[in-house]
DNA sequence: CCTAAATACTTCACCGATGAATTATTTTTC
DNA sequence: GAAAAATAATTCATCGGTGAAGTATTTAGG
């Protein structure tokens, strides 16, 4: 989804704008504000993986492959099993078996079955994958640290309690729709 | 995508900043608060995206399906070509052939050559997909509400005019790369 | 101790999304 | 006016994601 190199996310946002004035007038009860909001979320957020999307691109790796990665990367003693990555991933464990093959081809991971529960398969980072990972990430933060930079640092921790705050709204919507 | 159904987001951020914490440890120079708003906001726009696929999924459509709809449904005359509504539904126009063929399909749209250039087409809404999307909608209105409630009218602003802010900054970002 | 239930992971079939190539049409260039 | 270039949409092949079913192992219950 590299759709927003190519289209201005405000243009978009604009367009949404417009048509979300005609739909106001035509649908009881919308709540516009909070459809707003939502849109706005899902735009940036999108338009923020697919620059993370290309950046891997050149290195044949998709994100939630990379996902997986970083998880392991940043794990107390660089393992995990496939059902511990795959919660933290937001993958199915079906896609984390594929994410693992694809890792393990690439040489960036080992798969072994656990000593205590031979259901379980640990996966550990290699040092190949460490490489990876180190020489990967430098160049991306310039231009993610630009993306925030018209943000003061009081600016930034207020969009980051809201967005936690929201996250807990989300998961008391969820539970109570689990009733 | 619905694995925050079974998985607290909450629980899913506190994992991450675990792991962030540790990786700030080992990665030199790396924008650690940025990171952490990446993927909170990532986080919080795919389950509340979840969501919404829930929600459409007794219904047979596809997120991408019921976006190209909604915009058909909002625009001025209920009509569009593929390329306007690929570019506001951020969809490639591969993508918006599948879904025009499925709306057709299920008789919500239909299609039609443009009169003044006939490379283009003329998707346009029809009464049943816009009884569909009336019905459709009303459902879904009190769990999107209650999930911005905690936030006051003014914290809604805020956080409206912030996602706005970054979205323009996304933009300026990537017309930077394009160079 | 044995059986049923639960768990971890994988396989299979299918869905939704993409880029490259293609076709038809329109616009631009000379 | 003719040819080249651009545009709009579609087709084809491939990738990344899922749920259901299946296999192997462990845990729970009687």
């Amino acid at each position: 989804m590299n759709y927003f190199s190519m289209n201005k996310v405000t243009e978009i946002i604009a367009g949404l704008d417009e048509g979300m004035a005609r739909v106001e007038q035509i649908v009881p009860g919308m709540p516009i504000d909070d459809v707003r909001l939502y849109k706005l979320l899902t735009l940036t957020a999108g338009a923020m993986q697919d620059e993370l999307a290309r950046n891997l691109k050149p290195h044949g790796m998709a994100e939630s492959d990379f996902h997986a990665l970083m998880m392991l990367f940043s794990s107390p003693n660089g393992s995990a099993t496939p059902s511990d990555l795959a919660c933290v991933a937001t993958q199915s464990s079906t896609n984390m078996t594929r994410i693992a093959n694809s890792l393990v081809k690439k040489g960036f991971i080992t798969r072994a079955h656990a000593v205590d529960d031979r259901r379980r398969i640990v996966m550990r980072i290699t040092p190949a994958g460490k490489r990876f990972v180190n020489k990967l990430l430098p160049p991306m933060f310039p231009r993610l640290a630009a993306t925030f930079a018209t943000f003061s640092a009081r600016e930034k921790t207020t969009l980051q309690r809201m967005l936690r705050t929201l996250a807990q709204s989300i998961d008391d919507v969820t539970a109570r729709g689990d009733e």
